[in-house]
RNA sequence: GCCCCCAUCGUCUAGCGGCCUAGGACACCGCCCUUUCACGGCGGGUACGCCGGUUCGAAUCCGGUUGGGGGUGCCA
């Protein structure tokens, strides 16, 4: 079976179809990734279709999902839900009538069969015959006409199945590389229920051929299904649905901890929690990337137009990969590192509201406080959401403030005590209350003064003001509170 | 069981027959910087699963083996 060049063929055409079931899971982020990366490379088309054939198992939730998933990260698509295009409808759900008209012209010319058999019957069958081979074993592929009347007879409504041919299917996999099947191992298999619901084995195929897509890239859960796609894109290039067999390459898995699959168990899988943890789409793009493909030797943080720039599906490696949450927080770290603090600033923003740090819409009071305050957490925090336990107690309401009792019992203890009073009378005594001068008041009373070393001068101070061990820089943290705010909490832990 | 895929540090990877006494990143361990945290700097240990073959030469090619994973549905 003989591919085509991607890079001289007919322009790219890629999709991304996934089954709104359940929470989207970062296999799913990975692999609409490099579909988008490569159609954007390629200058091609992303087309995003929704495989909602199971009913059963598809929700609205799942779907909205999905998409605020794909919007939050920018994955832009230029068909689909929400954007139309001339394949429209994208919902499986939607295009029955083309599966019914593929499947009758399938029939007609002899591609399938139906078969009568229940799974229980053709098991036992290849179990008696001592066969190696699982699945569907062909009984039904030459039924006469009397065979077929007393099946109907019995009540029994006929799944349709395809005729797989003899022979090897081979393909040149993109990521892979030569992959063959014998097509004895690839039983025949169903392309529709005896309700008449297409299924996914006719269903994708089908919608590929029609939606014109030129490279199939996926899971390699799907690598074993690829060998009976071609011998169906065989027939439906017979009967003139498809023009051409697009180009499979099968991407590698995204493993959890041990030795398994990613699962929806796992908390790192699901993919919108990142996105409510403060990650940076940029960060998690990022990190999903270095699954299964290098943009060099020596270099591991880049943006997506640089992924862009240099993706190429050759590149992808085979291997399955282990997702490995701290280093995606890594990743994540470094593209904070590249932001500005206004983008920051900008980017916290609804974290800090959601988190009831500051208010909705934002007083103009807190967002002068926070412009102040903002240049002294953005270089500390590798996740958005981090903002709001940093900046938290500057804009408290005095009464709602609170100390952390584990840092409490930790700092300021006994030996708190003079620690906090010396700082009191320190700072209550100083004429100009200026991060300087706090410090140097600071300095004088509990490193030179009490003969405290640093880190055990200023922890009690900055538990007793900020409620915990971390916080910004001390000083500037007491200047921004401002004299009577901080001497007032000094005061509330000297009890 | 059968079919298919995979195999370099703990993890993600670079490597496409000599530049490899195997490079980078994360993690880890020291040290430095330091008011906490984060950042930053310096240094360290750790990998080509195994056995054969091809070759003057193999992490790189071939075969086998072992190990891991997936598939084997009227799910996708």
């Amino acid at each position: 079976m003989s591919t085509t060049d991607p890079t001289t063929s007919a322009p790219v055409r890629v999709r991304m179809a996934p089954s709104p079931t359940g929470s989207p899971h970062v296999g799913l982020v990975r692999t609409a990734l490099f579909n988008w990366a490569f159609a954007r490379h390629h200058g091609g088309t992303f087309v995003f279709r929704i495989e909602d054939t199971d009913k059963e198992r598809s929700t609205d939730e799942s779907l909205s999902s999905i998409i605020d998933l794909m919007r939050w990260l920018g994955l832009d698509w230029d068909e689909g839900p929400e954007v139309g295009g001339p394949h429209a409808p994208y919902f499986q759900s939607e295009r029955g009538d083309k599966y019914a008209d593929a499947l009758a012209r399938l029939k007609d010319s002899s591609f399938t069969y139906d078969c009568y058999c229940t799974t229980d019957e053709a098991t036992a069958r290849r179990k008696a015959a001592g066969s190696k081979v699982q699945g569907y074993d062909g009984f039904c592929r030459e039924l006469t006409a009397e065979q077929v009347a007393a099946f109907e007879a019995d009540g029994r409504r006929p799944v349709v199945r395809f005729r797989m041919p003899d022979g090897s299917i081979t393909w040149n996999d993109l990521v892979r590389g030569e992959v063959s099947f014998e097509t004895e191992f690839v039983p025949d298999f169903a392309l529709c229920r005896a309700n008449g619901d297409p299924l996914y084995t006719l269903v994708n195929p089908v919608d590929d051929a029609l939606m014109e897509i030129t490279h199939v890239l996926r899971g390699e859960d799907l690598l074993s299904s690829t060998p009976r796609q071609i011998a169906l894109y065989e027939a439906l290039k017979e009967i003139g649905i498809a023009t051409a067999t697009p180009e499979f390459g099968h991407l590698p898995y995204v493993m959890g901890e041990g030795n398994k699959k990613l699962s929806k168990r796992d908390p790192e899988a699901h993919a919108l929690a990142y996105r409510d943890q403060g990650y940076l789409p940029e960060g998690l793009l990022n990190y999903l990337a270095l699954l299964g493909w290098a943009i060099a030797a020596d270099r591991d943080v880049f943006s997506l137009e640089e992924m862009v720039e240099a993706f190429d599906i050759k590149d992808v490696v085979a291997n399955p990969a282990r997702f490995d949450l701290k280093k995606c927080d890594a990743i994540n770290a470094a593209h904070m590192r590249l932001l500005s603090t206004d983008e920051i600033t900008h980017r916290a923003l609804p974290f800090l509201k959601r988190d009831g740090v500051v208010a909705d819409p934002v007083t103009d009071a807190d967002a002068q406080l926070l412009e102040l305050a903002m240049p002294l957490v953005a270089e500390r925090i590798n996740k958005l959401a981090e903002a709001s336990a940093m900046l938290g107690f500057l804009f408290v309401d005095e009464d709602a403030f609170t100390v952390d009792p584990e840092d409490a019992a930790k700092q300021i203890g006994e030996s708190g005590i003079p620690v906090l009073q010396a700082s009191y009378d320190a700072l209550a005594a100083l004429p100009t209350w200026s991060t300087d001068a706090i410090q140097a008041a600071l300095q004088a009373a509990l490193v030179e003064g009490l003969g405290l070393k640093p880190r055990n001068a200023f922890g009690p101070v900055r538990v007793a003001v900020t409620g915990k061990r971390i916080s910004p820089p001390l000083f500037e943290s007491l200047e921004l509170l401002g004299r009577d705010r901080s001497l007032g909490r000094l005061q509330r832990a000297l009890g």
